[in-house]
DNA sequence: TTGTAAGCGTTATCAT
DNA sequence: ATGATAACGCTTACAA
């Protein structure tokens, strides 16, 4: 006892159970099991559970191409917004019983053009992407591998691919107006990556939201972030407070550029909310924890990730399923970070 | 054009290289590489270049038993903890051709468990465990499965396997010991689950080091939180307060507990750090922002999950190398939650 | 140094 | 309804 025994094949329970191995693979197959008398079913079943068998995915794979697992990119995970996201994927992939294998790439093409490769490689049966850009080359090589692929939380230009996105114009709007309602009429934003669908499709919300409060002006004071990080939220905040100095409130592409015009407002001796009003995008988990409490637009996280990889598997049972854009609406969250205006807004006229 | 070609083989290649298919497998082997002419190496190399040869990890591995697949279980990607001890893990993994596949399990061990065995079936190579308890029922599996395991951050009882964990007695002692010299003496422990190595150790540091101030009592103010949740740190936090109503300051086991603390404390109409002293444990992403900015001891995130990958490599080479436990140096990092007790210290006699 | 052939564990196809 | 057989793509004794 103890020493790692052989491995129990399908062979060990077709000669347990009195019957070729064939007849086995068949009995234990639940799509295939109606080809299969009841008694030989329930002998089968019998000799593989007292043996202990474990089919091996390995084999099965090697024959049928496929090992039902399904490969996600993530740009970063230590990025909070995607643990969410994750939980999402790995709860509706278990139900069905498939196994989500997880990537970083670091926000880098060549890492997720390597993943996507080793995953390719090792069969899986679909990828869903957290990372796509906007034009993303990531997506012709798999179709060239005829591997399924559904997008999630950002979107691409053109619609040939199954997503699921928040309405991030709509998003913006919410924070906008939330604004605007304060008192605000100076909003100034801090835009994502054009890039990414994210950071272009807030900044349209936001610059059709402004508009709409008739605070409209041209141009629109925005500054781009070249990423979703902190450092570079503080640096946008510090050129868009340069150009418009007038601003009384922030809207923030996301939660970490919204921590980085907390660091910049701070940098120049500007209280959060009573001197500059900041709202974020996506609270993240312990938003509600920041020096002040995040102000910020939720995205159903968890549900985007579940229904993804709802969309994927339907494509992957069904590969001419038609192509589905699936828009989640946000939903605003008051917290500590946004105030009327100090001076109070100005007339109107 | 367009439609996914057939797989290009190892035979595909072997014939445009005009040799046979095992000739190609030495080739194309690093290992193996010597046994061939440079000259044939080259011919195959430039034909499976030219061919876009892609070899099989399926097939090698159902042939060699290996896939160059490493599993790691953790209790909760959504912890922020993890993330960063997983691109550690990752790293070094990257480094030696490894790839991570990482599962989560909620803190379930029946969840742990089904993971494992998802993992051992895919032939994973070893095991890199974050979710160790002390007596863990999943080790013993993992010998009978004959699978290299490597413990990360958690330890076990009895050091039969390899581990990479913080010195968690030196960082109770940290935090304890910075606080004395602030002049706190009625210092309490919000304890982590004794279940784990990283509750138990870290409470008998906080208790040795008390005693070591001289402020030691019988029994030591300590109250037991059951999971490393923020609500668990509340709750402990609580009980804690009422049979301990003199105390001035708090360890948490962990920055979670350590929250749960902050709202406690904040129920209770306590200002922190001005009427009570809180510090946490590991230093996770954003503990910095939190309101207060917490105290807490560091500990080597990223270093850990490196040291444990390369641990666990150095086993799968070796099967009869030794079991090695690291233990890593913790660090006080002095925020804003720490602060003189408010009635100062009591003189000294 | 290279070729031959067997085998990893499964499933699909064909025959019975 | 079940059995026989080949094949998935690769690696590795062994033979030449």
């Amino acid at each position: 006892m103890g020493m790692p025994r052989k491995r129990i094949t399908i062979e060990d329970v077709a000669r347990a159970a009195g019957v070729h191995a064939s007849t086995v693979s068949r009995a234990l197959n639940p799509q295939r099991q109606a080809l299969v008398t009841g008694a030989v079913a329930a002998r089968v079943a019998a000799a593989a559970r007292r043996l202990g068998y474990r089919p091996d995915p390995v084999a099965a794979g090697l024959r049928t191409r496929r090992s039902s697992t399904i490969g996600v990119l993530v740009p970063d995970i230590a990025n909070p917004l995607f643990p969410p996201i994750l939980r999402g994927i790995e709860a509706a992939l278990g139900d069905a019983g498939y196994t989500a294998i997880i990537a970083n790439t670091d926000n880098d093409p060549q890492r997720a053009s390597d993943a996507l490769e080793r995953l390719a490689a090792r069969r899986a049966d679909g990828i869903i992407l957290a990372t796509a850009s906007r034009r993303d080359s990531l997506l012709e090589r798999c179709r060239k591998l005829g591997l399924p692929v559904v997008l999630v939380n950002r979107s691409i230009d053109g619609g040939s691919v199954s997503a699921v996105v928040t309405d991030d114009e709509a998003g913006a709007a919410l924070a906008v107006r939330h604004l605007a309602l304060l008192g605000h009429r100076a909003i100034g934003h801090v835009a994502g990556p054009r890039r990414l669908s994210t950071g272009a499709q807030r900044r349209r919300g936001f610059v059709a939201a402004l508009r709409a409060i008739g605070a409209g002006t041209q141009p629109p004071p925005i500054a781009e972030a070249e990423t979703y990080e902190i450092e570079a939220g503080a640096r946008a905040a510090a050129a868009l407070l340069a150009t418009n100095p007038g601003i009384t409130a922030i809207v923030a592409a996301n939660d970490l550029l919204a921590l980085g015009c907390y660091d910049e407002a701070k940098r120049l001796g500007l209280a959060c909310p009573r001197d500059i009003s900041i709202t974020g995008f996506n609270d993240m988990p312990f938003a509600d924890r920041f020096d002040p409490p995040l102000t910020t637009v939720r995205i159903p996280h968890r549900a985007m990730g579940a229904e993804a990889a709802r969309l994927l598997l339907a494509e992957i049972e069904n590969p001419r399923s038609p192509k589905r854009a699936i828009e989640l609406q946000p939903e605003l969250v008051v917290r500590g970070s946004t105030a009327r205006p100090r001076a109070g807004p100005p007339p109107a006229r």
